[in-house]
RNA sequence: GGCGGUGUAGCUCAGUUGGUUAGAGCAUGGGAUUCAUAAGCCCAGGGUCGGUGGUUCGAAUCCACCCGCCGCUACCA
């Protein structure tokens, strides 16, 4: 009996490209929904774009442009880069459609119906030139423990202080500068810990991963407090009904844009959105990473058991993706879009890769370039197509494409594939895809050594029916690990399938045999990768830089380093150079390069570390102006925190010339 | 700080309920082959399984402590 499953991925937020780091998701779905398909079940994989928010209506306002346009650019782009890695959605939508609002203001009214909504009192950061209320990270100030400047709103990235947006010194609006006013406003609430006793025996039962439980059990004794639902217009959102100035929080209708993906997917199929979406008969899985765990756990499913809805089946959390052992960055090149990735790379190479790195686990599995080279060469080629690409010519000149019967050798052969294949579909099914393609490789490399034993180039010139028993046996086993390596290659499944000239493979196929059969012309399957394309993609990804633009070649004078390639106008801007006064400088005990330097730059006082110990006298300076780099990020030393840099040139030492503005020129002021 | 996770060959990772000389792939060295996308096959080198102590006849596997790395710390998306 077929099962009917519904699977969702989680909503990639509408304010940017999809990267390698989105991908790991969709495509551990995409394997599981298509590892499903194969096995005959009836299967609906819907997602959509995130859209509403305050990031959103804030970068369609610097694109100049409406919301709606801005979200309808980035649909386009989102769906382009899911297609070409082959992720089948059976819909992608957005939030932003009328069955989202019905869905989301249904839900919210059942909520409300049911004495889960209350409304309370909230202070609000409001911004008098933008005109709209700011999020905390769009608030910026100096951090209220250590003084650190321009940190966020509710937390210092430099001594980890968190505090209230109030509490900020200096605050100021991040998109304009000027300094906010507090309000108060009423905001809708969802009374999550209504729904404690029932969130924890779905915990109990199963919904997640044991780890996930235990993180639960955290939050469950710290305690469940109200979630604050609304957020005050201007608001790129559902209005909330019976409000003028009041929206849905963009995270309450997220998590509702699935059943929308699905209500507007049933609607032009002629299908039931009610049976599909909310029978019990139907499983329904979410996939989603272990970030926005708290939002899936906790909110979501007591929203559904709130309005009358069931609950998911299984929630699937996954890791992160580092790349190279660390944090994919923008700077080292390693934040790699999908578009770009797929300009220089075979998506099935990063559909593979993942997945011989994917377990049920919620850790982070890290890209390695080296480790990636090598698996797509030595196994996709070496011995998936290779064992295509060794048999399948000759079956072709010697025998004229035309296969054989097995002989008790190859049947053996076949038996060790097929020995495995309920261990590969509880592999699949559990999101154990390492082990599946470990499994997967060491029948390839059995296959591979079945040809070696067996010679089917020297049969053929002493006892030809051998050698096309042997060829039949080994293109046998070709469609047996096609079967297997289906979900994840499901483009190098297609052309086995055209090759062998058979029917689309099922898994229900592994138990045939191919025998006197006519194939079709062998074409090559994959092609080996080659390092350079992998630096290529990681060059023209590294930020600010293009991929055509050769930097020229700055002469070389010994003594003097090249100038740097160049940068914008932009870039500079970055930089805040201020004038500043020295109010007192002293030699650091223990350190024989370093001054501490306190430094007055007008508005605020900054402790500076200083490497000019041998060049200048401490009392020299006292007094003097300099240059000093303003907004340079903190940094604590063994001696101290340094707040920022002074200018000088020379190659150091004793030869160390600090910079200083012309006289007339005032502590705090700009350089630019 | 608290909580969670993690640390196994140069690299990426497996190691079932504790049980004989700790495994795979890549990389390295050697060999025999040539059908095949410089692919495939055979052999070898390489690890005091983060550290210390304990439980046990026996621990990578269980317990305690320590060290390193990563993440979370909610009204941020």
């Amino acid at each position: 009996m077929p099962r009917t499953i519904v699977v969702t991925s989680a909503l990639p937020y509408a304010n940017g490209p999809i990267h390698i780091g989105h991908l790991v998701e969709y495509i551990q779905t995409d394997i599981w929904i298509r590892f499903h398909r194969m096995c005959g079940n009836r299967c609906f994989y819907f997602c959509a774009d995130d859209t509403h928010g305050t990031p959103i209506m804030i970068s369609a306002r610097k694109a100049g442009i409406a919301p709606e346009q801005f979200i309808a650019k980035i649909h386009k782009e989102h769906s382009a880069d899911f297609a070409g890695f082959h992720v089948d959605f059976d819909n992608y939508y957005t939030t932003h459609s009328p069955e989202n609002k019905t869905l989301s203001e249904l839900i919210f009214n059942r909520l409300n119906e049911a004495g889960s909504i209350v409304k309370h009192p909230v202070g609000q950061t409001y911004c008098e030139v933008d005109q709209m209320p700011l999020p905390d990270r769009y608030v910026r100030g100096t951090c209220p423990r250590c003084g650190a400047v321009d940190q966020y709103g509710d937390s210092c990235e430099v001594c980890g202080a968190t505090y209230r947006t109030v509490d900020l010194v200096q605050p100021r609006c991040s998109l304009c500068g000027t300094p906010p006013v507090f309000q108060t406003s009423e905001h809708y609430f969802f009374k999550l810990a209504d729904y404690e006793k029932q969130l924890k025996d779905l915990f109990a039962a199963g919904y997640t991963q044991k780890s996930v439980a235990n993180k639960l059990d955290e939050w469950f004794q710290a305690g469940l407090k109200d979630w604050d639902i609304s957020r005050d217009g201007p608001y790129f959102g559902f209005k909330i009904p019976g409000e003028d100035n009041k929206y849905f929080y963009v995270w309450l209708d997220a998590p509702i844009g699935y059943m929308a993906s699905a209500r507007n997917y049933c609607e032009r199929n002629g299908l039931n959105f009610d049976e599909l979406w909310n029978s019990p008969a139907n499983e329904l899985y979410h996939f989603i990473g272990k970030d926005i765990m708290y939002f899936h756990a906790l909110f979501w499913p007591a929203m559904l058991m709130g309005s009358g809805f069931k609950t998911a089946n299984k929630l699937f959390v996954h890791g992160f993706l580092t790349v190279n052992g660390e944090k994919m960055s923008k700077s080292r090149g390693t934040f790699i879009k999908a578009s770009t990735y797929a300009r220089h790379l075979d998506p099935e190479y990063l559909r593979y890769y993942y997945a011989s790195k994917l377990t049920d686990a919620v850790e982070d599995i890290d890209l390695s370039f080296q480790d990636f080279v090598g698996k797509v060469n030595s196994d996709l080629v070496g011995k998936y197509a290779n064992l295509a690409s060794r048999s399948g010519p000759m079956l072709a000149r010697q025998f004229n494409s035309r296969l054989g019967t097995l002989d008790e050798d190859g049947r053996q052969l076949l038996a060790r594939l097929t020995a495995v294949k309920e261990q590969i579909v509880e592999g699949y099914e559990g999101l154990n895809y390492a082990t599946v393609v470990r499994t997967i490789g060491a029948l390839a490399d059995d296959a591979n050594r079945y040809v070696e034993q067996n010679q089917p180039w020297t049969t053929a010139k002493t006892d030809p029916q051998k050698a096309l028993t042997t060829l039949t046996a080994v293109l046998n086993a070709v469609r047996v690990l096609t079967i297997y390596l289906k979900p994840i290659l499901p483009q190098f499944a297609q052309k086995v399938e055209k090759f062998l000239s058979i029917d689309p493979l099922q898994f229900a196929d592994v138990d045939k045999i191919l025998e006197n059969h006519q194939i079709g012309a062998f074409e090559r399957l994959f092609e080996r990768v080659d390092e350079e394309k992998v630096t290529a993609m990681v060059e023209e990804s590294k930020e600010g830089q293009t991929p055509a633009a050769a930097a020229p070649v700055a002469p070389v004078v010994p003594g003097i380093e090249p100038i740097k390639p160049e940068c914008t106008i932009d870039d500079f801007a970055k930089i805040d150079l201020r004038v500043a006064r020295v109010v007192s400088a002293e030699k650091v005990a223990g350190a024989d390069k370093l001054l501490h330097l306190v430094l007055d730059v007008g508005v605020a006082q900054k402790n500076v570390m200083a490497g000019i110990a041998k060049a200048y006298a401490p009392e020299s300076l006292v007094g003097r102006h300099v240059v000093l780099f303003a907004n340079l990020k903190p940094r604590q030393m063994k001696f101290g925190l340094s707040e920022g840099m002074i200018l000088a040139s020379g190659p150091g030492g004793t030869e160390i010339f600090v910079l200083a503005p012309d006289a007339g020129a005032k502590p705090g002021q700009k350089i630019s």
